[in-house]
DNA sequence: ACGCTGCATTGACATTCGTCGATTCTAGAG
DNA sequence: CTCTAGAATCGACGAATGTCAATGCAGCGT
C-alpha cells in the first residue's frame, strides 16, 4: 500500500494563548457585551447589562470578569457604579490572532 | 442618587451562531489543525495529525468532526485515507464574525 | 452611624467539553 | 473472502463551563 502523502508538516506553534483568548469570546452573552461596548459612545454601566440580558447580576459579573481576565475590556469605578469599556487593542489582538492561525494567503 | 448613565443600548443581535463558530475555534489543538491546513500546499491526511499531535486517533477524529460541523474544513476520502482541507470561505467567515462583533470604527 | 444600592465573590449544581479505550465501518491487499 | 489498516463512532469519565442564590464589600444618602 502506498504512503498516504508527503510527510507531515503540522504547525508547531503553541496555540494555548490564542485558544484562551478565543475561549473568552466563545459565548453568545459575552459576544453581546463586546458588541455593545464596541458600539457604545461612552463607557457602559454594569447595570445596563444586567437590565438587558436574561442573566442574573452575578452571572453578568462573572462574564465581565472573564473578559477582563483576557484583557479584552477594562473597567473603572465611579461612585457606586462600575463602567466597562472595550480595551483599546481588543480588535487588533483578535485580528492578529486570526491572522496568526489563518494567514492572508496569495490564493492560488 | 443620580442615574448611572444614559439609558441602556445593549446590542440586540443574536450571537448564537457566532458563538458556535468561535467555540469550534477555541481549542489549542483545533487551532493547530486549522493553522496546519491554512499553510498546507495540498490536503492534509488525518494520519498526519494523529502522528504529530499528542492525541489518540479518536480524539483527532472528534476535533476534525467539530471543525467539519461548523463548516471550517471539508474532507474527502481517497482510498483508505481521508484528506482534510480548509474551507474556501473559512477565513472570510471568521473575519466577518469578528467585524460583526467589533466593527471597524472611525476611532475618536 | 446606619441603612441602602450596585457590583464582586463564593459555593453549589447541571451541562458541556476534551480525552481515551473499545468497537465499527470502509477500503485495499493477498 | 479474509485479513489488515485507517478513520469514524460509541460509551465512559474527569475537568471545565454557565448559571444562580446567598453572601460580602464599597460607597452614597439620610
Amino acid at each position: 500500500m502506498q504512503r498516504c502523502c508527503p510527510p507531515a508538516l503540522v504547525d508547531a506553534t503553541d496555540r494555548a494563548a490564542d485558544a484562551a483568548l478565543l475561549k473568552a469570546l466563545a459565548d453568545p452573552h459575552r459576544l453581546t457585551m463586546l458588541a455593545t461596548l464596541a458600539r457604545a459612545e461612552d463607557d457602559v454601566c454594569v447595570c445596563d447589562f444586567t437590565g438587558a440580558l436574561p442573566l442574573e447580576q452575578p452571572t453578568v459579573s462573572h462574564h465581565l470578569k472573564l473578559l477582563r481576565d483576557v484583557g479584552l475590556v477594562t473597567c473603572e469605578r465611579r461612585g457606586t457604579w462600575v463602567y466597562y469599556r472595550l480595551a483599546a487593542d481588543a480588535r487588533d489582538r483578535l485580528e492578529a490572532t486570526l491572522h496568526s492561525v489563518i494567514p492572508q494567503r496569495a490564493l492560488a
